[in-house]
DNA sequence: TGGTTTACCGAACATTCGGTCAGTTGACAA
DNA sequence: TTGTCAACTGACCGAATGTTCGGTAAACCA
């Protein structure tokens, strides 16, 4: 089994003290335990992670867990409302209404790619969610939602001309996003692009396309 | 919950008594016992289904089961095994060897896509392994070997001048294929575009771009 | 008809699961 | 020095897990 060990995603107010991941002399916060808890979900995967495991990763006991979250369910809950906040922040963004279609599609799409990379743990975690239980129907409905408002500015913007008829909308709205949301498979922060490098060679790709330009 | 029933994809020497799923007047039989076991696998995930789960789909007990296969990893080694022979024997083929880079990599798209299809709910699981035993990382290996195998095809294609330069070949590749790979997470045959149908809209997309052509 | 085999059931197995709880520890305030 | 309390431990719970096994009904073969 490969250790690829605890990868504690700075959280937002701390400074020292990284291998145990505690805060000073302190305990665990429930910040560092979602942070963390949320790398070992995304190795072994929501179902394959047992509070055994987080409780190793943590460096405590199972029960010290349950002092500071609920429960499993409730860290799952915590992780997948941060990427889906991330996504209706942006839609409800002016520059996701006023424009052209194609100059809002293109801006949804490299705000999607910047909110991946920011919120990677989180985003990835929501990506593999199938609807087992209440909280991941939750999750999958609101996700849902985004995808029916990404579909219809991809609409938009075959009806203003701005992208190719020839292909279905549906079909270009699903490929368009699959590739975005493919990045979580292979991206690793720090290492190689950065989300802005990311973004371009994306749109790069799907709006001009990989043959070298006559231009 | 979401009952999407058993999505019994057909096996290959079959053609009656679709709901039970069984042979004639036999019972059960290995092939479709795997085949049923993957789309419970796929909805619910390999570790959020038990062999409770599989049983019920079955229609038989858990005791049953063993009967058919050793037990469950087996079923998931089996199930891999489809996925990855299917693109071994693509990448094995005379013509992901000889041509030109650019046409031995359209080649290879469009197969990928094929076998995507065909084999849909084998390679959707593929795509979610996440090596948490040693059958799970066996196949992950086996899916590294397939990628570098079309990075270095993606790599000819820039140096023989086909493809752009100014965007990084490695990331070309995964934005590439990272396309191929979400299609399994909403095609579902019969309904929606061909194999043929999906290879030509995401060829065109990533080769020639959404925007429209000026010739 | 009798015997053998195929395909299955029901009960039980050891283990692991998420979660609970009474108690301990150590830092800090008074 | 003592009392308080946040933070944690270790033992434990019932339920669920993957798997095994003795038994058995029906189909098949002679």
């Amino acid at each position: 089994m490969p250790e690829t060990a605890s990868q504690a995603s700075s959280s937002a107010a701390s400074g020292a003290a990284r291998p145990p991941a505690r805060r000073r002399g302190r305990g665990l916060d429930p910040e560092s335990v979602l942070s963390i808890a949320v790398g070992v979900f995304n190795e072994r995967g929501y179902d394959g992670t047992s509070m055994e495991d987080l409780a190793k990763a943590l460096g405590v006991t199972k029960s010290a867990i349950y002092y500071h979250v609920p429960g499993k369910e409730e860290l799952l809950a915590r992780a997948l409302d941060r990427a889906l906040d991330g996504l209706f922040a942006m839609v409800a963004d002016e520059r996701a209404a006023s424009g052209s279609a194609i100059d809002r599609l293109e801006w949804v799409v490299r705000q999607s790619v910047r909110i991946l990379v920011e919120r990677l743990p989180y985003v990835t975690l929501l990506l593999r969610v199938r609807g087992n239980s209440g909280t991941e129907q939750a999750a999958l409905e609101r996700r849902r939602e985004f995808d029916r408002f990404v579909s219809g500015l991809v609409g938009e913007a075959v009806a203003e001309g701005a992208i190719r008829a020839d292909v279905d909308p549906g079909l270009v709205t699903r490929l368009l996003f699959g590739t975005v949301n493919s990045i979580t498979e292979w991206y690793r922060p720090g290492r190689g692009a950065s989300a802005d490098d990311l973004a371009d060679a994306l749109l790069s790709m799907t709006f001009d396309g990989l043959r070298p330009h006559p231009a």
